[in-house]
DNA sequence: CTGAAAGCGCTTACAG
DNA sequence: CTGAAAGCGCTTACAG
């Protein structure tokens, strides 16, 4: 082990500024508005932060300017490509403001997200990210109390907790059912995530319902299929389409997760793609594009999504967001192959 | 808008206190040693603590104790299930031991990992956790002043720069080319990423090589194939494969993002999967069981190397970690249809 | 079982 | 352009 192990010796601003032979309020000034020091005492301050590898203790910082640099941020599942190009952006975004972002996995639970928050909130975090706009009594009195900026995102809420950023996903589930059918598919199944406060799969499934009904389309108990998170379940789902009579000739699923787990057990079971079923799914990750044969799916703006979410809590932490509560970032229906 | 903005209202411990009437002292040791407090005061406070929505404060907490709660982890992608799983795990172990994870996304560049270091070090983390065993000058330099254990993942560094917990790249490419061999393919091409300071792509590159001299298998140089992260350049790179003369009968990935864009491109050319060309990857993803056909892989455990990271971490904070420097969480070759 | 004092490492105002 | 003082919200020792 190469390893000194060295505890106790990190640098404080106290040791930069003896070894600089200023007081620590110069070397504070150096770091925070360098214009305002002589520019021998500013090269002085910054051989000896070099030379002691001085960081600044965020813990100190934070406590005096009552200002915190970190966002949090909650998502249902990290291991979603539609998530993470939204978290890469927003990580992005932060960090070039000088925030990091505090991640966390709700597994699409509200009490995890409950826990979650409970925890993070000692942070005193600058704002709040959040997917979707269910949340438990505690967690909503604890985003009341810190009365820090809470963006909702993926979806367009009618009452926002504060400011939300998304899609309309009613409208783009009724607008991809609609295609479907403009596309030649009458027997029109619904594929959805079993989870109960995910509000982006109660809104797509009644913007499938709803285009349904107005296409004259019968829409039976059997048609509209939930499973959990998990491409195995997606998989297995075919047999439960297989059995609904009469024969259904496209599904159209929640997410593209759960198309690509449709799409393989079809494959496996012979099916031909989509002349025996059609299959479309929603978010267009990138293996949409690659799979064979390619899926049909509604695009959704991720990265612009975290852009536009970064972008209206900076504008409101600087005390000057005028735009307004709910920005819609739109949505596109993409066809592929499959459908 | 129903928030009602109350800024500088965040209850503080004064508060609880002054509520519960008691010092600050006991509301401190009600958090910490309730078993200290009488059962009345521990009732009083708990209520006041309850009314007032208290959350303690972690950057005063952090600052005094001279402990912080936040565990840094800094990974190439977020993008990959391989790296999801050991995230997932991580943060469920940190979080049952009251840390949080302060995520970081490297893009393989260690110059960007220098940069979210030196970003994240004015937390004065608890730990610190990297991918792979390539940093540069400065974040060793970090790493070694902030004198808290440095855990590097997904290898088994010859020598770590303090501990590691992984497994043998070299051995399991090694392994899986011997595989290759034993079920009949003889012109093995690999597919690696183009990322320099990768070392596991470096080691699966060697132990490729190593096994194909052994078995006395010509590597010519248009058989290494080298691409960047994402599904379009795999699935482009079977027009490389097919350049290759004399033909290749496999391509072993070092991923199965890799693998499967691979596999994509081929059945878009109207390969036959493992007829016209055997495929591998490394990795196993969920998605590798569900591919069809379905996916040859190296099942990497990697909620395990997220499970033994965070005890061996937790061991040494606790003062007393006398296990190997280097942990060896194993693989294995898991063969499925595509080879 | 409870409290008074000191102080963690910085920034914010205010002087000079 | 530079510095002396106060204090952010807690925990750590130490008294009682």
């Amino acid at each position: 082990m190469k390893r000194s192990k060295s505890p106790g010796k990190v640098a404080k601003m106290a040791d930069v500024a003896a070894l600089a032979g200023v007081t620590i309020m110069t070397v504070s000034r150096a770091l925070h508005t360098p214009s305002a020091v002589s520019p021998a005492t500013l090269e002085k301050v910054q051989e000896a932060i070099r030379e002691t590898g001085f960081v600044p203790n965020y813990a100190a910082r934070s406590l005096v300017s009552q200002r915190s640099p970190i966002v949090v941020a909650l998502f249902p599942t990290m291991m979603n490509s539609v998530f993470s190009g939204t978290i890469e952006e927003l990580s992005r975004q932060f960090s070039a403001q000088g925030y990091s972002l505090l991640l966390g996995e709700t597994s699409f639970d509200i009490d995890t997200e409950e826990k979650l928050l409970s925890g993070f909130m000692g942070w005193r975090p600058a704002a709040i990210i959040l997917t979707g706009s269910r949340h438990t009594e505690v967690s909503r009195k604890m985003l009341e109390n810190s009365g820090v900026p809470v963006v909702e995102l993926w979806n367009l809420p009618r009452d926002p907790f504060d400011l939300a950023v998304g899609l309309s996903n009613h409208q783009a589930a009724y607008d991809m059912t609609r295609s479907l059918h403009e596309w030649g598919y009458r027997r029109i199944s619904f594929l959805n995530l079993n989870y109960p406060n995910n509000d982006r799969s109660v809104d797509r499934s009644a913007g499938y319902r709803q285009a349904m009904t107005e296409l004259g389309l019968e829409v039976t108990p059997d048609m509209e299929i939930s499973v959990p998170f998990g491409l195995e379940h997606a998989s297995a789902a075919v047999q439960q389409l297989l059995k609904i009579t009469p024969k259904v000739d496209a599904v159209f699923c929640s997410s593209d997760s759960l198309a690509v787990g449709v799409m393989m057990g079809a494959l496996r079971a012979g099916l031909s793609i989509p002349g025996d079923l059609a299959i479309a799914g929603f978010g267009n990750v990138e293996l949409a594009a690659t799979v064979v044969p390619s899926l049909t799916t509604v695009d959704v703006p991720r990265a612009q999504i975290g852009r536009e979410c970064a972008r209206i809590i900076m504008e409101r932490l600087r005390g000057g967001y005028r735009g307004p509560p709910v920005v819609d970032c739109g949505y596109s229906i993409v066809r592929r192959e499959s459908a």
